[in-house]
RNA sequence: GGCCAGGUAGCUCAGUUGGUACGAGCGCUCGCCUGAAAAGCGAGAGGUCGCCGGUUCGACCCCGGCCCUGGCCA
């Protein structure tokens, strides 16, 4: 791809938190979308992505589903490790795939990372088992301050910039030094990748409490400890990234037997909140997003409107 | 009615042998985020220390009264 070569698309992203009703407003993007050509949605939540854990990630059911494609769910096994590498490519392919049968794709998701991964230009440098393993051990004998210290001497901008406490980052951040000479810690001006519009779903705050509130207590109700239970036959406890989902890490301390279910649920909804809070502060510096709430009745109209400008504008 | 325990941040509770509340966890607000991102990390805002009076240079901490909560006994 030559650099003044537009990007190509159209790709619609929907965002925004938790519960806000990404999903809903999908399928009727998709029915809709692409000038009556049609959509298919491409998942862009990281834990949907892992197979089996359905209820806990509010995955919509195959018959919800409506005969609109979906993407990029079940990839993953709960032993996984989560990878944005990996998803990136695979996404970009389904995306490509989807546009060059005439057709709208639909990017669906909370993972801000996840949606920016694919949408803009952002490369990953390599990862080294190895060198990680190393890097992680030594984290966990000394401590991330003095790896910290280590990452001053070897670039000093990255650690400039990245706190002393984070040993994740920190150890990330001496791999990619190790590999490539350098680390950029901090998140450059985004370049689009896709030709891409992003509507962001959203309530007021106290409604969208009492949507989470409701909708664990639907999980609880529809199953998820069973879920759950099955999932450890098949190693959740083991998976680094899909043992910390929300809910299922919950969960898992339940039959563990560290908490009562009370306090799994309560933590449940709480932890949830949180994420929300988290959620917002990634998509809202972000200015491209053109934001909706969710509750007002004309919603799939709205978006159908928005997406119609954004199409004359980019046609000119 | 009597006895006991307690009334300190939105919540649960620490704390000061009388000298400006060192508070903590949770919650709340905000920020960071390049191969774990539903993860990881950080910052901040909240308190007439139940009410009234007394002792004291000075009381959230001492004394008296009152109110409220929980428990026990009648």
């Amino acid at each position: 791809m030559h650099a003044d070569d537009k990007p190509p698309g159209p790709v619609i992203a929907i965002v925004g938190p938790t519960a806000a009703g990404k999903s809903a407003l999908s399928l009727a993007v998709a029915r809709t979308g692409g000038a009556g050509a049609g959509g298919e949605i491409v998942n862009a939540d990281s834990m949907q992505l892992y197979r089996g854990m359905d209820i806990g990630t509010a995955k919509l059911t195959v018959a919800e589903r409506d005969g609109i494609p979906h993407h990029m769910l079940d990839t993953w096994e709960v032993t996984q490790t989560a990878d944005v590498a990996s998803y990136q490519q695979a996404t970009r392919s389904a995306v490509v795939g989807i546009l060059s049968r005439g057709h709208m794709p639909v990017l669906v998701g909370g993972s801000g990372l996840y949606v920016d991964a694919v949408l803009d230009e952002f490369e990953f440098p390599g990862t080294d088992p190895e060198l990680r393993a190393r890097l992680e051990a030594e984290l966990a004998e000394h401590g991330p301050a003095a790896l910290h210290e280590r990452l001053g001497a070897r670039d000093p901008g990255a650690a400039a910039s990245i706190l002393p406490s984070n040993g994740r980052r920190i150890v990330r951040a001496l791999e990619v030094v190790e590999l490539t000479g350098g680390f950029r810690a901090a998140l450059p001006e985004p370049v689009a990748h896709f030709s891409s519009l992003r509507i962001g779903v959203d309530r007021d705050t106290a409604e969208l409490d009492a949507r989470i509130a409701e909708r664990v207590e639907q999980m609880w109700a529809a199953g998820l400890v069973d879920e759950v239970r099955g999932l450890l036959k098949e190693g959740l406890a083991d998976g680094l990234t899909a043992s910390r989902a929300i809910g299922y890490r919950q969960i898992l301390r339940l039959l563990d037997g560290e908490i009562t279910e009370a306090e799994a649920r309560d933590d449940t909804v709480r932890a949830t909140r949180r994420f929300v809070r988290r959620q917002r502060s990634w998509f809202r510096r972000d200015k491209r997003v053109v934001w909706l709430d969710a509750a007002r009745p004309d919603l799939a109209e709205a978006a159908a409107g928005i997406i119609d400008q954004w199409e004359q504008e980019r046609a000119r």
